[in-house]
DNA sequence: GTCATGCATGCCTTGACGGTTATATAACCG
DNA sequence: CGGTTATATAACCGTCAAGGCATGCATGAC
């Protein structure tokens, strides 16, 4: 989970969220963040370190893409907190229910989460 | 996307990942983290004005508990990510496969696994 | 070779943040 | 009422990080 703090903060997720359309060069980024250029590579080094991000030497051009990995362990982080909104969710069905069908005491349909 | 920035903090992630299996008051929370307790005071701050807490008065104490929204807004962002990885697995698939029947050429029984 | 390009690194300043101690507020207990 | 409990807030300090500029280091073009 080091790459949460990675991408927690502003400037790198807009730098994430450009990565997840295409590989970028570091003026690419440059370019679409309105920044100096020492910035943004600072910030693509603390992506990178956190394994957020890998690269491609091409020339003297530096392609930074996206690795997937720390995203699903942030997937798997949620993964206990999903149980808790379906949860609610299913406590407010019931509440709507008993709202709707008061002596509705059966199991009725049972409606999957996402 | 404000409470990630909340959530990140190792503290606050510590706090959270408590949260999660019950409600707690600030003091149960002092105990579990072993730091003083204007400190655990100000992370609830934070949390509650990022919408990740909400507070429960009962007499002098304040019951915490996690409110399920900003982990869904969560996973609401990380969703785009999820094809991510999906498709990197369907390519790493299709290579392994290439790799199995270097000959199997046509598009014919897809045998889906896991 | 020299020059230009693309990026990384070093240094510096400034502002924000996490932690502490001391204090204020509020509710119960006697 | 006074005293205790539970929590928030204030004031302060040390640290760290984000941003700026200047510079170094490769690679390609000439």
């Amino acid at each position: 989970m080091d790459a949460l703090v990675a991408i927690a903060e502003p400037t790198r997720r807009r730098i994430v969220d450009a990565l997840r359309m295409r590989a970028c060069t570091v003026s690419e980024l440059v370019a679409g963040l309105g920044m100096s250029q020492p910035a943004v590579s600072k910030h693509l080094r603390v992506l990178r370190e956190a394994g957020v991000v890998t690269v491609e030497v091409r020339a003297q051009q530096r392609i930074y893409r996206l690795d997937p990995a720390p995203f699903r362990e942030l997937d798997a982080w949620l993964a206990p907190y999903r149980r808790m909104w379906t949860h609610h969710l299913a406590e407010l069905e019931r509440h709507l229910d008993s709202r709707t069908r008061p002596h509705d005491s059966g199991p009725g349909s049972e409606d999957a989460a996402r």
